[in-house]
DNA sequence: CTGAAAGCGCTAACAA
DNA sequence: TTGTTAGCGCTTTCAG
């Protein structure tokens, strides 16, 4: 009676529930948030009142009182970017199951951007933010815009100007994966087909190489190795002058999917048979390379993996309130399919 | 390693703006919305006094007051489809440009996370949503819970349990574009690879590939015409089928770009030269059109300009408070690259 | 265990 | 033109 009715045909307010559950509004918000001491007998009423007028509180009015939004920010320098989608996927995942939600920003890889949309982030009061590289890995400033003590974490890139967290895959431990593969498998001469040199990635994985090589006694070949760019028809070239050489490699490791599949084709042009006469590996596991035939062994980027790190490295950093300057690399995965095979 | 400890920072408020320019907050809210009558003096000094602090609104507390977030709700069924990234650029693109942010849910295909996700974003008073899907066009049944009056557009697919705008692809369109194309080098005998018949664009694309031979005066002939999965591997197998007929096709309409790829692989092992003996004609104007040896001539799917549009549309709901049910065909566009010419 | 009261930061009548 | 006054819907001391 106290409590001023207002009109139930609009939004229902805690001030609805407190009225038809003969409580207080405070009452109400104690059951909403579960805080103790309350009786039982009183918790129930009020709840049978809540779903009676099917009450859901305002995310809106809460986060102004309390000063936080179970939400966070993740942006990206490109919304294109064939590795972009799965870390999504990744950071949305552990979002959604603690209850927070992302909003999704494309920066196009602009320092202006980035800071128009940080702006409106912090002004809506996100609880974290995730920057995401959606090309390669690489080091990069801090972000656009200052962001206070909000936190940050980088994905698919790094920073040394913040102490935040850097979550970057292990290319050099895939690359151990694939040669040592490939040496169980008994070949002796891998050739390697690698990508452009103003990737990180190729540095890491050619040293992977050979490191296990020469850790197995097998003494390093330049004359193996191969570079150009991440594309098939590099793959298929670069496949055919290693291939025509006096002392051919009786194994191929490319550094990406697609230089796989053009390697392949390039192969099958020169009557080599996949798995039989030559093996294959490739890199990334994108979703073609299952398809190929024969399927293609691959090392996995773990992609989605490192979304959801990112993602509890950040709510983590949120509910604690502090973080570290960490890089964190995620192993990558073995994947075996038909592409490679112990020889006899 | 090192800690970063957030430090609780007092937000400025529109209260230290008015304190600040010796006015009072009404008036300080004024000069922010822009609302007349406020001398250019007091305004000035508010604007100094604005920038002076670094004042930012907050627009949790304008939400509250005014019942609108500026902010819809984008929710896929499918982080990771192929198509999806480039409709979500589009969408994106225009909230952004409109000063709306946007929240990304993935409802893995799940009614039940899709009532999860909408609840969330209901409770958070998002003003609009956008039910993307990421595989195929095709009917589906109204959101998994029922939005109230909140503006609804359904990009990819369509419903016709609600009144809302559906955005999808006109496949028939583009499949009119690359015929006519064939039929302009002076091609008769064009060969259709399509995909599986649980898809509408298939049956979509083959009327249009039908109606534009018959409007040339050439008769259909089912023996040109093969089926299989979306998949290159398809694309191989199916090309190799139709080539060794007696009469074999003198052009190629794949209804993919995969389907494409996989028949110039098969077309290379029969030693046909694309496009001096064959012509070839894909589909969807994937990423790896452009690097195929040659690049692929292919009908572009409008993926991004249908997510601008689901944009657009979804603004202008939310601005005019109505919507019609109507299904938009967006055209597809052809584009002319180097594995299709002119024939002698 | 429960409720009254005081806001969170902003907007919108309505006065002045 | 500018300021006063009420809230938006919720949380949170602090009394009772």
């Amino acid at each position: 009676m106290k409590y001023k009715k207002r009109t139930p045909v609009t939004k229902i307010t805690i001030q609805d529930v407190a009225l038809a559950a003969g409580v207080s509004p405070a009452t109400v918000s104690k059951v909403l948030n579960a805080v103790p001491y309350v009786s039982a007998e009183t918790e129930s009423r009020v709840r049978a009142a809540m779903d009676r007028l099917n009450y859901r509180p305002s995310s809106i009015a809460r986060s102004l009182k309390i000063k936080s939004t179970s939400t966070l920010g993740l942006i990206t320098n490109d919304l294109e970017g064939v590795f972009t989608m799965s870390m999504m996927r990744g950071v949305e995942e552990v979002a959604t199951q603690q209850g927070f939600s992302v909003f999704l920003c494309n920066s196009y890889g602009e320092a202006e951007r980035e800071r128009a949309h940080l702006l409106v982030l912090m002004d809506k009061h996100i609880d974290g933010v995730i920057l995401l590289n959606g090309f390669r890995v690489g080091e990069r400033p801090a972000p656009a815009l200052p962001v206070g003590n909000i936190p940050v974490v980088y994905l698919f890139q790094y920073t040394h100007e913040l102490a935040v967290p850097s979550i970057i895959p292990d290319d050099f431990g895939g690359a151990v994966m694939g040669t040592q593969h490939l040496l169980d498998c008994g070949h002796r001469r891998i050739g390697v087909i690698n990508g452009p040199a103003n990737y990180e990635a190729t540095h890491e994985r050619l040293k992977g190489y050979r490191q296990t090589l020469e850790a197995a006694g097998i003494p390093f070949d330049p004359a193996l190795i191969r570079a150009g760019k991440w594309y098939e028809s590099s793959g298929y070239a670069l496949a055919h002058e290693l291939m025509s050489q006096p002392n051919p490699p009786d194994a191929l490791f490319c550094m990406s999917d697609s230089l796989a599949v053009g390697a392949m084709s390039a192969l099958r042009e020169r009557r080599l048979r996949v798995p039989d006469d030559i093996s294959i590996v490739g890199f990334d596991n994108r979703a073609f390379a299952a398809h190929q035939t024969p399927p293609l062994t691959t090392v996995l980027l773990p992609l989605v993996e490192m979304g959801r790190l990112a993602g509890e490295l950040l709510l983590q950093a949120i509910q604690t309130g502090q973080q570290t300057g960490e890089i964190h690399r995620v192993p990558c995965q073995f994947i075996q399919r038909a592409s490679t095979r112990l020889t006899a």
